[in-house]
DNA sequence: GCTTGCTCCTATAGCGGCTAGAGCATGTAG
DNA sequence: CTACATGCTCTAGCCGCTATAGGAGCAAGC
């Protein structure tokens, strides 16, 4: 009887890499599975599930403990999903000042790249607004 | 006699933190300063300028290594700027690419928030995304 | 001179989220 | 039975810092 799915089957099944998968097991993001009689972890479907459910969010940009509360979410179906829409709400709106933020910096790197001279550093526009952050327009985080 | 400026004033002048400029001594990005008789660091105004260089650099995005071709191309003049004008352009594609895959995980996350029913975690969207990887249209990375 | 209190020093460890490598044990197909 | 893939644990490394501990230096006021 072959019961229990290998890591490397859950890790293909899930798109999570192995190394990655026993990662989450030692922090807490995922449970320890029972082991075969060697000492190799054996998973089910459910973990296939969770890990998947992982994998979604972190392409999604959460962070782990977001992705914590996420799961214990997914696990008292009966609960209110006011949290669940907090984390996703505070995500996007970090995800717009992101992308405000780079939309700058790519105006700014633009207006480098352009005014460049293509000829000798000492008239290179990119050097020369690295160099003087006042010739720079812009001002934010990345 | 005052030969010299303390760390904490050229960190203020420059904007980069005390602990980042003792950090980027040791990673051989800034160098090492000569010391009064009581081991501390001093510093002129050309570790300012470089400094101040650097952090601007940072903002932008650049990493440690392009600061420090960018560093080298801007002690030598007289050479092309071919090779900053290279190194802005590819962080220009990546700064575009990075935008456009924040910009499609918005639209995912905005989805997921909209219809999202604010009732039972059973019926909640957001968690129904995150689970069924089949139902989200964001498949890039962040 | 002496004390107060700020700045500075080194050295080490930690952050997040993995990834890589060493050196073994186990499971499986031919 | 043997070869080889896959698994195991443990440790260290990545980036760009940041934080903490435990001291030493130095200027100003008394």
């Amino acid at each position: 009887m072959n019961h229990g799915i290998a890591i490397g089957k859950v890790s293909e099944a899930s798109g999570v890499k192995v190394p990655t998968i026993r990662y989450y097991e030692q922090i807490g993001l995922l449970p320890a599975p029972p082991r075969t009689d060697g000492g190799r972890r054996t998973y089910d479907g459910k973990d296939t599930e969770r890990l998947t459910f992982i994998r979604h969010s972190r392409e999604l940009g959460f962070d782990i403990d977001e992705i914590k509360t996420l799961l214990e979410l997914q696990d008292s179906p009966d609960q209110s999903c006011e949290q669940a829409d907090g984390i996703a709400k505070a995500h996007l709106v970090e995800v717009r000042k992101k992308i405000a933020s780079l939309t700058a910096l790519q105006h700014e790197l633009e207006r480098m790249v352009e005014g460049c001279s293509h000829g000798r550093v000492e008239t290179c526009r990119v050097i020369e607004i690295l160099a003087d952050h006042g010739k720079c327009r812009y001002h934010g985080e990345t």
